[in-house]
DNA sequence: AGGTTCAATGTAAACGTTTACATTGAACCT
DNA sequence: AGGTTCAATGTAAACGTTTACATTGAACCT
């Protein structure tokens, strides 16, 4: 199962098994033949440690994301593996569960385990001092999801897409929107999207009410129904996330109201499964595989070329919008 | 950054510097002292791929997943993930798509990617080419999700658990259940799960519907809501896994069925989304972390044994039930 | 006929580790 | 004092590839 083996076996020296795997045609056809005869035969599979000590490259790309369970980073990995596999490159996933410590250990294990580059989707770009090793060494990578000038970021711009989604509400009757978020701090997508929120508000003339945030672990909707019952009732729920979106829509039931006659919640996203829910979800959508999918492309691409990607590449990824069911004009106008 | 630099920084012999990583206390307490400040002087990080070749050991899983668009997976992923690289490992996940040629694929691509040992969840073990090759091989390897006698398997015993709702469900009152499935020869899970449905009502005294089969990647709804429609209208549907059920409630929904009162849908799965719904999805739940701790705790002890994980030791992890807001006694009690 | 070119193939070194075996010398024997 | 033991360290081979360079010989020159 050695290259050694086939050699043998095919009469030839290891160097043409080699060639035969790695440039068939610089190999007489008849000697081709027989190699190939032989690999088949012991089921030779060339070592991929082996070829990686000896070229330098593993044909690798390590990924680090906050997280499987938000299915916005299942679908966004689901976007790296197929264009990795396509390119045949492995891929090494490894989760932070948004712990800024994690994000060191990840990049660290992934460097000793010989990655060629480096997907990440990480807390806060500005804060990373992951990236600041990685930016010192020279290690290729991309961002995805996040945006920062001084780093290589496939993105979607939330601020906009949020500013606009604002515009829309307002145009539907709304005046009283609140921006439910989860620990703000915690993320540069969340920020970016409050303010957007707040952008949108003072676009259409109206001052953007504090930002309603949730504890994102904690199960209780207590927070969001004490907000709906509450004296500043707003007529449209924006979560900074769909999974946001779903406990709202969860606590408007709790909390008596009808969705989207009383209340309309709007998501941001785009997770497949709002698509399937009684009322579908109205999220601004976000195209995770292909974000993914342009990840690696970008850094396969600037791998070929021997340099890292250039934040001076960044994309940009249009948004999208899902009209959905759980937002409408509200029932009652209020009185001005 | 190789252990020669090391060696040298710190005045002594590769041997010395790799027995501080490996056997810290077969050296000095001076000698390690000197190297390990060399070592953080450089950067130093063991190369994965040499240390492979050179022991056979990679320190690295494979994970062959049909998808992680479903949370189902993901969530076992997740439990694999973290079992993997609390004992120092690295995972290498793979999806299929469902695809049995994709599954073949898979392992021969880890294979050749020297993993030490796979966690698969594949179509159907009875069938699998891929297994028969892994077995074969002497490759070590363990089933999660999957049930067959011939396999090492960590899983729950879905037939008995599916069974066990269907008395439930009689016990609340309902009498015509029909169970909803996916392609349903397309996995060993769903068989069972459908097996578990006829014996259930058989064992109620009636007699099971014929399992009414949706297409897994049509959005439509149009097989649901007309049957929910016809004339053999069931007062609950038993969802094969929760992706499916959460479909099966927009039908309901676009039939103008009211949930729980007219409909009762139960899932399978008990992915984490379900709980944030506005009706909490009831559901059968699978520990789905678990499933994956287990599978990689099974297949390291066997690894470190030597041995690959015998069909023997297959695990049933217990099933659980969430109750949910989805499910309730019929409405109207139906005439006999 | 003798020289040149070039396709096909081979030889051997190198990638960065780990580890069996060898060496060294201090500490402890009698 | 000379011998034994053993902890600490070193030397060198090996893991399985790829690839620069060398070799061979057929085909084609003049």
């Amino acid at each position: 199962m050695s290259i050694q083996e086939v050699a043998r076996r095919a009469g030839v020296s290891v160097a043409t098994v080699s060639r035969v795997f790695n440039l068939p045609d610089k190999v007489a056809p008849e000697t081709r033949a027989l190699v190939e005869q032989a690999a088949q035969d012991t089921g030779y599979l060339p070592n991929a440690s082996a070829r990686t000590l000896r070229t330098q490259r593993s044909r690798t790309l390590g990924v680090v994301l906050p997280t499987l369970v938000n299915p916005v980073f299942a679908e966004c990995l689901q976007g790296i593996a197929s264009a990795a596999s396509a390119a045949g490159h492995a891929i090494v996933p490894l989760t932070t569960d948004y712990r800024v410590g994690h994000e060191e250990q990840a990049v660290a294990s992934l460097l000793a385990g010989n990655v060629d580059g480096m997907i990440l989707v990480v807390s806060d770009p500005a804060e990373s001092t992951a990236l600041q090793r990685l930016q010192a060494l020279g290690h290729p990578y991309v961002l995805c999801y996040n945006r920062h000038s001084e780093h290589p970021c496939v993105s979607v711009d939330g601020e906009q897409a949020v500013a606009a989604l604002v515009g829309r509400l307002v145009q539907l009757g709304h005046r009283h929107i609140t921006m439910v978020s989860g620990q703000r701090a915690a993320s540069d997508r969340a920020q970016q999207r409050c303010r957007g929120y707040a952008a949108g508000m003072r676009a259409a003339g109206l001052s953007p009410a504090p930002v309603l945030e949730v504890p994102f672990l904690e199960p209780s909707q207590h927070t969001l129904i004490e907000h709906l019952r509450g004296p500043h009732r707003p007529t449209a729920l924006i979560g900074s996330n769909d999974l946001l979106a779903l406990r709202c829509l969860r606590a408007a039931r709790l909390a008596g109201l009808s969705v989207p006659g009383q209340l309309s919640v709007v998501g941001f996203d785009g997770i497949a499964v709002g698509d399937d829910l009684s009322l579908r979800l109205s999220s601004i959508t976000q195209p995770n595989a292909e974000l993914g999918r342009q990840s690696v492309e970008w850094l396969l691409q600037a791998l070929s070329e021997g340099l890292p990607p250039p934040p001076s590449g960044s994309r940009s990824l249009a948004h999208g919008f899902r009209v959905g069911e759980t937002c409408a004009p509200p029932e009652i106008p209020l009185a001005p």
